[in-house]
DNA sequence: CTGTGGATTTGCT
DNA sequence: GCAAATCCACAGG
């Protein structure tokens, strides 16, 4: 704990002082590691299409509260829609384009559900469930700006005092490390439950543009553009942040 | 019951 | 730039 509070502490004198790499200059968090008040996103967000619901999520908050300690949270920079197998045309690269399985059923379910799957056996992958029960669709969160619980993200992901602050949750797996997210734990987890440890937040602050690109990492309708993201920001996913679009 | 391959990350070359 | 790591859902026999 002391130890951690010492690790927090030099992350920030880091960002006072200015010493961290140019590409870490959109971060957001030098004054405080406390969570910005907000308020739970409300069921209706989510009761739509995937592609409207991604972009709706960029610029809201993902926070795991854990008992005992610190929220660990973070906002959405980067989002990938995956549609149900009512649309059309389909999308074979959704997990829920075959109907129902014991995996995917929670896609089906009521929206505003965490479905969390493991992936290459390492990595865990969490989405959002979306559409009025009955019909799935989800949108995988692919990046998060760190905000709060620095310390534990840092130790959850294995980083040094002077990691970049893209290091902590850029990318779907790093992002469920840097929270703790696992399936066992979270998989259907209802995100807009008062006291559920995962939930997702509104604190008022508005996006900037959105680019849309085809999604990361899939072989079938690796064409459509349903990734979408916070032009220009640092945290999000790939080799350098998305420029213009 | 078994074979297969994936919405990824990391480290080494 | 590429390959290894390593789990499990699911389809097919």
């Amino acid at each position: 704990m002391e130890q951690n509070a010492e690790v927090e502490a030099g992350r920030l004198e880091n960002l006072a002082a200015g010493q961290l790499p140019a590409r870490c200059r959109f971060i957001i968090v030098p004054t405080a590691t406390t969570l910005p008040p907000g308020h739970l996103l409300p069921r209706t967000f989510f009761e739509f299409p995937p592609e409207r619901v991604a972009r709706l999520l960029l610029g809201k908050i993902l926070v795991q509260r854990i008992k005992g300690r610190k929220p660990i949270a973070g906002r959405i920079v980067e989002a990938e829609a995956y549609l149900g197998p009512h649309r059309q045309p389909p999308d074979p690269a959704a997990h829920s384009h075959r109907g129902p399985t014991p995996r995917n059923q929670v896609l089906f379910g009521a929206a505003g559900h965490a479905y969390v799957y493991s992936i290459y056996g390492r990595y865990f992958c969490m989405n959002v469930s979306c559409e009025p029960e009955g019909r799935a669709g989800c949108v995988l969160l692919r990046a998060l700006e760190p905000l709060a619980g620095i310390d534990q993200m840092a130790r959850n992901r294995n980083l040094g005092p002077t990691a970049a602050a893209r290091e902590f949750a850029s990318g779907p797996g790093r992002l469920c490390q840097a929270l703790a997210i696992e399936r066992t734990t979270h998989n259907g987890l209802d995100l807009l439950d008062p006291s559920s440890t995962l939930q997702l937040l509104d604190d008022g602050a508005r996006p900037g543009r959105i680019v849309v690109t085809p999604r990361i990492g899939i072989r079938h309708a690796a064409d459509l553009p349903l990734r979408f993201a916070l032009a220009g920001n640092a945290c999000v996913s790939g080799p350098k942040s998305m420029g213009r679009a």
